[in-house]
DNA sequence: AGAATATGACCACGGGTGTAGTCACATGGC
DNA sequence: GCCATGTGACTACACCCGTGGTCATATTCT
């Protein structure tokens, strides 16, 4: 439903993780890896309220942002929309080019295999 | 790299599936799901030229498409780049969404052992 | 108090994307 | 032979996105 851009993504990633920061708090939390200006930061946070994804509280003279959208939810909708998009819907094949391509850690597989495990429970 | 949108990828499969098809053919394999216009496609599949996803061969008056890119590959670096964006680079997260929100089937599931138990030789 | 700084509001701009229209020409049916 | 139709070339255009500037105002430092 709700389209989130990619550097978007990054952005409420932050906020998922720390709900209630301020517009210069998120900046600073993305950190230098970005180096994204701070008014680009807050573009993408103006964004977000818009499409819904934040909302604001008013702190003063700034705003501090909480999500709205739920983090699990939309990565678990994010995931179907790509498997639909890429993969016709199937899951397998996609775990399949993960171990090809990225090589899986042998914890991801232990991971995946006791996740198997209680799907089949 | 090659940056392919959602639509155009729908028509990268398309010609995955069929290699050599006229832009016509593309059109009417794609079906009236899309309800997408001639012209649309065949912007799309110029810019996939463009893009060097496709290359064409000419037959006649009229240009046969082929694919350039191959599909596993550009499958598995597409899952990679979702799985970073989103999960930061952990897969099982991404099965376990999978798993919440879409219910895997059960020969899913079964696929994915069976995958797994390959990994693990 | 005046200057530097932080903050939000609004604006800009080029590239990508979805969605096609127009043009010119070639071919095929009558 | 002429006209409808198919095809590629070029063009359009609005919206999203990444990137950040400008402006007005509020607050903090000196």
């Amino acid at each position: 439903m709700t389209q989130i851009s990619a550097s978007e993504l990054e952005v409420m990633d932050v906020l998922w993780a720390s709900p209630g920061l301020a517009a210069s708090d998120v900046h600073e939390a993305l950190g230098d890896g970005r180096g994204w200006n701070v008014r680009t930061v807050k573009t993408f946070l103006a964004r977000l309220v818009e499409k819904g994804a934040l909302r604001t509280v008013e702190d003063g003279r700034r705003y501090l942002y909480f999500p709205v959208l739920d983090e699990a939810a939309y990565k678990a909708e994010a995931a179907t929309q790509f498997i639909d998009r890429v993969f016709s819907g199937r899951a397998a094949p996609l775990v399949a080019h993960l171990a090809d391509s990225r090589g899986l850690t042998r914890e991801d597989i232990a991971e995946l295999e006791k996740l198997l495990g209680e799907l089949k429970k």
